[in-house]
DNA sequence: GCAAGGTC
């Protein structure tokens, strides 16, 4: 029987292929992926003589995209990004594996794989026999489980072979398909929205910006902004506090008020004049004990980058492609994994025993392996264990090698000296605490000695503290030397170094072992965070923005409970308690309204980001193209989506995508000051869905009869949109300007909406033809802003002041069927909506209505917060001021203010606990 | 041009 053996990486296939083949009779062939060895031996399964080969992949065969009538960012809306098909693939660097894997799959009749043990390791499996099961249909396949690289795990596992786990590979492919759609719409939306509409001038190519949104590169950045508003709203406090020493032959003691500090000077100064008045210091314990300092726990990938940061600087990226370097080259073991413990089966001694010969720590092996010395103590477990790598230590002796960089020198210098006090005893100290009692307050003082250095003799990289206190006995008194009231303030906590970075992802589970300095290099890329020589980091403006606006719409996309929720479906999905289909499509469709809702909420972003950059008046680039908001697939191309756009001259519009290839086109009323898609769909216009819009007419320029809000269909089924596009004209700039005729010229199935535009109406100004409402030559001329319109009122015009505002309203005239000739007044104000007939003011009741006509929209005048600078915030959240003051319960049951579910909307709750999650 | 996850 011809047996293919796949293993996940070229190193695991060469270990596993040496070690069933004890070295003896095996063959190396080159593959058509050079990097992609085949080896050969015979092998004998369950009793069965077998011609094995063992090849590898390298990681994942497969990708996931969008098909690619979606994959150019103006092809389709971002919404349409949380249902666009989706195909995996072999991309192009990996069709020589692929090909390999045919060739060798066709002669075999197991396929036995070989791929790490988690759940990523499973997906790649999938990939691997979806090729070979295309070429070979009857080969059956089987999976090997083993934990570690080891001469007896590899054999047993070979005879105890095991089908692969479908469910472990459906949760990934779950994972990467949120991923996708999740990463793939934000990003498109808030480049789009964001990039061309502020002055972004700290890149160099800033057209070419990319502001990327994903489930862990953001919750990342939350971090560091998180920890940044901590300082920035840090109130310095003054605090006060008693400090005692003593000066005796054997030295200083310096003796620590055991109330630490108080914050109110009066009482501080109370006892301090206690103490004044009666300062003898009676000695009221003494207690000596043994101390131990523990050496750490075996090194895996998360702390070897924190340790490197910590002890040398090394960003975490760089430290792994150093360990990657030196792993290559023999020198470590693989530097990608979790486990933090030994296996019994390790020969850890044959381990120190090649670091002998080492000028400078070879001679401390050697006491380590010298049972006299007693330096021996087996390693700790960390608890950590990936079921595939073992702890990092070194695998090959080396003094420094000529092509190593300091780094490299130190990175395995490192992980020497680790592994080397993993296996030793614990540092022993003798701890002294002494307290003294002063006019009833409490003090005290510490010293320590080290007895036994221990594995701190090896491991130079961490030190213990300690000094000498001198001689005190039980009831001793003595006057201390000094006795003061000193004061102090409080301090932020510092900026968030890499290690603490790393500790923070690693708690809220954001990224693996294996990508994390990715997310945080991510970050750096992005011009989302700056890194300091002392390895901190601190959010640039661009971060901070960022995350302000979404945090401004109550959303926590940038919070860790996203992926944290999507972790916990992936295990309920490997482990069979939820369906795969199930867990992508209700978490699809609430990040689908997320996604919807942040973008009907887009104002928050552009209001953060204008806080800390210019606007732009770039008018070309994508700011034309702009995505808006989809109002149905264009009926004319069948291909690409009709949005709502606004142009530059304010003037609405409903366009196709595909311009300038397909030119269908509806025009809106000259008269709408806002318009906003809606989720409500028509019912009468087909195909569907046709989503409405909530359109606000500027009340001067439509008729009395008219409301000023109206939720209307722009596909031709909407009288009232109809009349009011023939009372108001689309506004003859844009009848007259190229690319409107164009888009008309080009497009014979123009609508009601166009067509009417052509129709000589009469000016509801002065009642003559040949000019829109919007053009009327005795018109007032009409500002945007509210203000500057007052001051130009006509004088001698009638006016009243306003009923809701107290802006003064403007008598006109009605020239609409029903009411032609008769006075209204106006108010003038863009903010209010108050209008009301003249007539009806002078009867005091019956008849018309002495309401006004039109109610104040509620959304009209929404509450804002003040303008906030960027130390506020932190405040704000300090102090619970936040716009509501519902109480939050988190996922451990405490009070959080001011979130609401990303899910639902919901204040009362958040997302891990939304019952409307249904999963 | 988007994500995150493998790995050379």
């Amino acid at each position: 029987m011809k047996v293919l053996n796949v293993a996940e990486k070229p190193s695991v296939a060469k270990a596993v292929a040496t070690i069933l083949s004890r070295n003896q009779g095996l063959r190396v062939r080159e593959g058509r992926s050079r990097y992609n060895k085949l080896f050969e031996f015979n092998y004998s399964i369950r009793g069965q003589h077998c011609q094995m080969v063992v090849t590898s992949v390298i990681g994942h065969l497969m990708e996931l995209e969008f098909e690619d009538r979606f994959r150019k960012w103006h092809s389709c809306d971002p919404a349409h990004l949380y249902h666009a098909p989706v195909r995996k693939f072999v991309p192009e660097d990996k069709l020589d594996i692929k090909r390999t894997l045919e060739e060798e799959a066709r002669k075999c009749q197991w396929l036995v794989l070989w791929l790490d043990c988690d759940r990523e390791g499973e997906n790649i499996a999938f990939e691997v026999l979806e090729v070979c099961a295309q070429v070979n249909r009857h080969i059956d396949v089987w999976r090997a489980r083993f934990s570690a690289l080891i001469d007896r795990e590899i054999h047993e596992s070979v005879q105890n072979l095991v089908r692969p786990n479908q469910l472990f590979a459906d949760a990934v492919d779950v994972r990467q398909e949120i991923d996708l759609r999740i990463g793939a719409s934000f990003t498109r939306f808030q480049t789009m929205l964001l990039r061309d509409a502020f002055v972004l001038d700290f890149a160099a190519d800033d057209r070419n910006l990319v502001l990327s949104y994903g489930p862990c590169q953001f919750p990342t950045l939350g971090f560091v902004v998180e920890r940044y508003w901590e300082i920035q709203s840090h109130e310095p406090e003054e605090f006060w506090t008693i400090n005692c020493s003593h000066k005796s032959d054997e030295g200083t003691s310096t003796f620590n008020w055991m109330r630490a500090h108080l914050f109110d000077y009066t009482c501080a100064v109370i006892i301090y004049e206690m103490c004044i008045q009666e300062p003898t210091a009676t000695v009221t314990k003494v207690r000596q004990q043994e101390k131990l300092k523990y050496p750490p726990h075996p090194l895996n990938t998360i702390e070897l980058e924190k340790r490197a940061s910590r002890y040398f600087h090394m960003s975490s990226e760089h430290t792994m492609k150093v360990a990657e370097d030196l792993y290559q080259t023999g020198f470590i073991s693989y530097p990608r994994t979790e486990t933090d413990y030994f296996s019994e089966r390790t020969d850890l001694h044959g381990i120190v025993q090649e670091q002998l010969g080492h000028p400078i720590w070879g001679s401390y092996a050697q006491r380590l392996l010298d049972p006299g010395a007693g330096l021996w103590r087996n390693p700790s477990n960390g608890g950590h264990d990936d079921k595939a790598h073992p702890p990092i230590h070194p695998t090959k002796f080396s003094a420094g090698e000529s092509g190593w960089s300091q780094d490299h020198q130190r990175l395995y210098e490192l992980v020497v000296r680790h592994f080397l006090a993993c296996v030793s005893q614990p540092a022993v100290g003798a701890e002294t605490i002494v307290e003294i009692d002063i006019a009833g307050e409490s003090f005290s003082s510490s010293g320590r000695v080290i007895i036994a250095k221990n594995y701190l003799d090896v491991y130079r990289f961490e030190s213990w503290g300690g000094s000498m206190i001198p001689t005190y006995v039980f009831g001793q008194q003595f006057i201390p030397t000094t006795l003061t009231l000193d004061s102090g303030v409080t301090r932020p906590p510092p900026l968030l170094s890499e290690a603490d970075l790393l500790n923070c992802m690693d708690k809220a589970g954001i990224g693996t072992d294996a990508t994390m300095h990715d997310h945080i290099k991510k970050l750096l890329d992005r011009f989302y965070a700056t890194k300091d020589s002392n390895t901190r980091f601190s959010p640039t403006n661009l971060g901070e923005a960022l995350v302000m606006g979404y945090d401004d719409m109550g959303y926590e996309l940038w919070k860790p409970y996203l992926r944290s929720m999507m972790e916990c479906d992936m295990k309920a999905v490997s482990i069979g308690t939820k369906r795969r289909n199930e867990v992508l499509t209700t978490c699809l469709e609430q990040m689908k309204a997320c996604f919807l809702d942040a973008r009907l909420n887009k104002v928050k972003l552009l209001e953060a980001m204008a806080l800390f950059f210019e606007r732009s008046n770039r008018s070309s680039g994508d700011e034309q193209h702009e995505v808006g908001d989809v109002v149905r697939q264009c009926t004319l191309c069948q291909e690409s989506d009709m949005v709502l756009r606004r142009k530059p001259d304010g003037n609405f519009m409903v366009g196709c995508l595909g311009y300038p290839q397909c030119r269908n086109v509806v025009w809106l009323p000259g008269s709408i000051s806002e318009a906003a898609i809606t989720t409500i769909s028509c019912n009468h216009c087909t195909p569907g869905p046709v989503y409405k819009i909530q359109f606000k007419f500027r009340r001067l320029e439509i008729p009395p009869n008219y409301n000023i809000d109206h939720l209307g269909c722009v596909c031709g089924c909407d009288e009232i949109l109809r009349q009011l596009t023939e009372i108001c004209g689309t506004g003859s700039r844009i009848c007259s300007t190229v690319p409107a005729a164009r888009g008309r010229g080009s497009n014979a199935s123009s609508t009601n909406a166009q067509r009417s535009n052509t129709r000589q109406t009469a000016c509801i100004h002065c009642s003559q033809t040949g000019h829109s409402s919007n053009d009327c030559p005795s018109r007032v001329p009409r500002s945007r802003n509210s203000q500057s319109h007052r001051t130009n009122m006509p004088s001698g015009e009638s006016s009243i002041p306003c009923n809701v505002c107290g802006t003064p309203c403007i008598l006109r005239t009605a020239n609409t069927e029903n009411n032609r000739g008769r006075k209204f007044y106006s108010c003038q104000s863009q903010e209010c909506n108050f209008f009301v007939w003249e007539d009806s003011l002078n009867s005091s009741s019956g008849g018309r209505s002495a309401q006004p006509a039109t109610a104040r929209s509620s959304a009209s005048n929404p509450s804002r917060r003040g303008g906030r600078g960027r130390g506020d915030r932190g405040r704000g959240r300090q102090s619970g001021a936040r716009t509501s003051d519902t109480t939050f319960v988190s996922a451990t049951g405490d009070p959080v203010s001011g979130r609401r579910c990303f899910v639902c909307g919901d204040p009362s709750h958040f997302a891990n606990v939304c019952p409307n999650r249904g999963m």
